[in-house]
DNA sequence: CGCTCTATTGATAAACCTCAAATACAGTGG
DNA sequence: CCACTGTATTTGAGGTTTATCAATAGAGCG
């Protein structure tokens, strides 16, 4: 599986490696380790020692944290040539999140002393690191804030906005989330309850600005949605 | 006040810079900009356009976002040797947070064009930038997991906690937390309003737990807020 | 067709915010 | 040293939002 074309054909595009050569790329995915996951796989547990850096290559991961009373706060969805659990690898850490395949998922992975290795081979690498890192505390802070500051609807509004943004795809009678999406991740991605979330969809149906059933939304009025989401 | 020795030792410590030999540290401060600033100075503004790298080499800033209703969520205050505005510089995107002196500051500060050669001439840089981001990500991950999951009363133990952690200083009848910091600021930080705040300081003052006055908090039992922040 | 998991909806309660008014505190200038 | 002024803080009352609980309905799967 580590000769196969396709993934190394695939990984080149990612933010991570650009800048590289072929040689040195195809160097580092010969470092790597490839797997294929079933759906609602564990990859890795929060607060277990940090064992692999891993990179998504096809499908989709969740990566979420839980409070002690088992409450769940997804941080993000995480799609074909990201990253995860680069803290845990580079600051020696147990991992600070819980990452879940959430369809059939595709990954490749660097032991610890491996990655290490390559970074050090390739200074390119952690610059383009830095730029996927500092984005997405961008995005996380961002969320901070809403949280704080908004109401709920308004955030469950946002967040099938940014679900749409990373997972949709078009169809005659809207965009469609890519995602088996339940009420309940929903209400982890926003801070709040399924319940809210049921009945909030339930409303916006009615209004004509979604469709949804069972793990399934469909976006028909993202127009709408936009400008609810930024304050009625 | 370029050459002002006493500032080269103090930045020379920093985990950004760490791994350069003196005489390239030299030439990075010399390529920087130092000034002192008076409390309260905006630095940079939410939304301006990117202009400079920031580097507090004494002092402190407070980082907040703010909402479109005026709400303002603080997302850290930083002290002697870390940055501020990277993702701006690096990324070619607007100030994504407001920064503001909170105490007289000094920092050190270099343009785009500069510090990204800075970068490109020492690779080490990028690696160290690299780990204080995945610090700072983990740690707004974490903040924001308890914000969904906990009670206010909860998540202002924590705040009062992280605050005496970067910003104590031991006294014989505790450790008081050494910046101008107001209930409003306090509920800033921790998602919440100024009353709530009060009327929390209130009862832990009648438990023993803090001592506190205007824009003053002294903790004087750290170990019951540790246990009241961890779940009653 | 029965089993299990997900979603809906109503009723109730709790947590927390908002508003209002009073009080305390730190400077400042006489 | 003291009155004065502008903040910061305290505290109460009341209201809103949203969580919680309970019961029912629907969807998919074997």
């Amino acid at each position: 599986m580590n000769e196969n074309p396709l993934i190394v054909e695939d990984l080149h595009r990612t933010d991570i490696f650009k800048g590289l050569t072929d040689a040195q790329w195809v160097q580092v995915v010969r470092n790597g380790q490839h797997e294929r996951l079933q759906p609602k796989r564990t990859l890795f547990l929060q607060g277990d020692p940090a064992e692999r850096f891993y990179m998504v290559n096809k499908g989709r991961l969740k990566l979420f944290k839980l409070s002690e009373v088992g409450k769940e706060a997804i941080i993000r969805y995480i799609g074909a040539g990201e990253m995860a659990a680069a803290v845990a690898v580079l600051k020696g850490r147990d991992y600070p999140v819980t990452a879940e395949t959430v369809e059939e998922t595709e990954i490749t992975s660097w032991d610890k002393p491996t990655f290490l290795r390559l970074l050090h081979d390739h200074p390119e690498i952690a610059v383009n690191m830095l730029g996927v890192v500092l984005e997405r505390l961008d995005e996380v802070q961002q969320r901070y804030l809403e949280l704080c500051s908004e109401g709920v609807e308004q955030r469950i509004a946002r967040t099938l906005l940014r679900l749409m943004q990373r997972a949709g795809s078009r169809r005659a009678d809207g965009t469609l989330i890519e995602l088996p999406l339940s009420r309940q991740s929903i209400a982890d991605y926003s801070g709040t309850t399924l319940y809210t979330v049921s009945r909030t969809l339930s409303s916006w149906e009615k209004n004509g600005w979604v469709q949804s059933g069972r793990e399934r939304v469909l976006i028909t009025d993202p127009h709408a949605l936009v400008k609810f989401a930024e304050g009625n």
